[in-house]
DNA sequence: AGGAGAAACTATAACGTTATAGATTCTTCT
DNA sequence: AGAAGAATCTATAACGTTATAGTTTCTCCT
């Protein structure tokens, strides 16, 4: 319990139980250069002494430094798999920094940037982190213009430019192709994530590229991806499955989508790992428990958000520097 | 774009625009009984056209007040399934309100108080959420005795006075019973959920009273909870089948329990629907894709963090009204 | 006419912090 | 000895908001 008064100490506490002025204690925790040596510690001393904690609304309307850093969130139908990795990744890695982490959402059927704006106008955030990223992001172009900090979860056109954290899906496409070619499957199709996100490229671009090279039939399916309903991609791959028979190979962009696509494959009698051989992606190793022929390369969606809440926090205090990037290259479970 | 200064609205912007003092354009804004009926139509118009916004620093600075609202999140081992659920709907719930959602992690194996003790001695939020409930929770304690608003996700001993949002466990628990039961089984276990957590009790007088008044014999399982690693429920689960033959059903807490057990009886070759019988908990309809024999009931975390936020709100704007409370049954799917 | 009282505004100060300019003391150099 | 300069501190003001205590103007009553 706090001597003093009860009340929460302050500066001007310490200014007090020191002698010295408000401003010089200020400067003394700040460590700046025209502030004695022993005077710093003796402050220093004090501060921790009591439990001094700086006030934030104090500070911020001083400075304009809000010492937040929002997430901003996609939430239309179903959540994603890993946002909740993501959010508390995140929120861990800032724990021990001076950084909060708010969490802003907003409905991507209409326009993502409202909440870009709001809070480059407001100023309620120091850095941004956002999702879903297309490859010409208008949001990117807004934050780029005004230099506001931010971090992706994906890579855009600009990729050069602004700091990122990408999982290759590149990669991940070739490794999937791959996999589904040494299983024997001659005819390979792709549920595709949404075509507007970057990530859905560099998919396709691997597993296309793959699939050239080894000959084998590749085709994507139109009018679906990854993140529609689960009964939507159900519905679709059983009526897609029976249109196409010769289809042996199924990559999935996700692990809800691979579900789903079992699902629908096998209301229509195909049997997965024989009839149909499916190559999905996971944040937590889960697939081959839903069924075992299903091959899947894992996503480390924990190493993502600690690294954008680094690549943040780089963003705000070293603009400076060269924007932290991070590609993490797929690798097959097991 | 703005017209006047490049610089953003305040009420000394409106002030000048209008004549009034500053004073009385915040009065105006708030509307307060001692300002014109006209002159709040003008301050007004102005102010939205102008696109004035409060500064959440000043306003925090000078009444204290944050407009935050913390979600208070364990994160250990692996998140919890319905996480992202959670922190989503909470998030949207708040978007159109003045209120930001921030996310406190905090690690449940060191002290759970840490985090609360910290927002309210900083006063850095204005209501908490808290999640994985105790029963006698030092947390609940502590922020009732200093009449901090909280809600809880989950119930305590202390339930008829503070605001909570719960799904009935207990419910659940005959339910899962009962239908375990229906199916035949004549052995049933449970995984529980962690036993300092609340829920866990309510489960378990559920399943133990409905099973009681069918004669049925019913164990729980020691040493392990639903919230252990998946591995250690795979090994736990098929290291006690092997040595209880005669048990043939099993209920699980969560998703990721019920999977991670159907793993363990697998390996130890039970058949699900057939040898062993096994109910579950989920958020989204899933475990009957998994294996199309286990049966599940349904929690509806959407709703939880609707309702969870409303009543943080609610605890904030009107502590004299009595604590909003919800309890949700629990219903058999299909 | 004089005063009470209501209605509608303004002046001042304060929340906690920090940037800026200025003050004081002490060295050091010529 | 006197001046220049370094080292270390203080005074003032400002960020945007709102609570409190005025002030002014007008109406109404006797």
């Amino acid at each position: 319990m706090p001597s003093r008064t009860d009340k929460k100490p302050t500066l001007r506490t310490i200014s007090e139980l020191s002698g010295l002025a408000v401003p010089t204690v200020s400067r003394a925790l700040n460590d700046a250069p025209d502030i004695g040596q022993d005077t710093k510690a003796r402050v220093r001393e004090i501060a921790s002494r009591i439990g001094y904690v700086p006030n934030r609304a104090g500070v911020r309307l001083r400075t304009g430094k809000t010492n937040v850093i929002s997430l901003v969130l996609g939430t239309d139908n179903e959540v994603t798999d890993h946002t909740g990795q993501l959010v508390s990744s995140i929120a861990r890695t800032l724990r021990d920094t001076r950084y909060h982490m708010i969490v802003t959402p907003y409905s991507p059927e209409k326009d993502p940037m409202i909440p870009v704006r709001y809070i480059v106008e407001t100023g309620s955030a120091d850095a941004l982190i956002l999702n879903r990223i297309e490859v010409a992001d208008p949001r990117i172009d807004y934050l780029m213009k005004r230099s506001f900090p931010f971090v992706t979860y994906g890579r855009s056109k600009w990729r050069e430019q602004h700091p990122y954290f990408d999982f290759d899906n590149g990669s991940f496409g070739r490794i999937a192709a791959v996999e589904l070619a040494r299983r024997g499957c001659q005819h390979i199709t792709l549920l595709s994530p949404p075509i507007e996100q970057n990530y859905a490229h560099d998919m396709t671009f691997g597993a296309r590229s793959a699939l050239e090279e080894l000959g084998i039939t590749f085709e994507i399916l139109q009018g679906i991806s990854g993140d529609d309903p689960g009964e939507e991609i159900q519905a679709y791959v059983a009526q897609y499955l029976t249109e196409h028979t010769q289809c042996d190979g199924l990559i999935c962009p996700s692990t809800t989508a691979a579900i789903a696509a079992v699902v629908g494959a096998e209301r229509v009698n195909r049997v997965i790992g024989t009839d149909l051989h499916v190559f999905g992606k996971e944040a937590i190793p889960f697939l081959r428990h839903f069924r075992p022929a299903i091959g899947a390369a894992r996503e480390d969606v924990r190493q993502a958000g600690e690294f954008l809440a680094k690549a943040a926090i780089q963003a705000i205090e070293q603009p400076g520097l060269p924007p932290r990037q991070n590609l993490v290259g797929a690798v097959l479970e097991d």
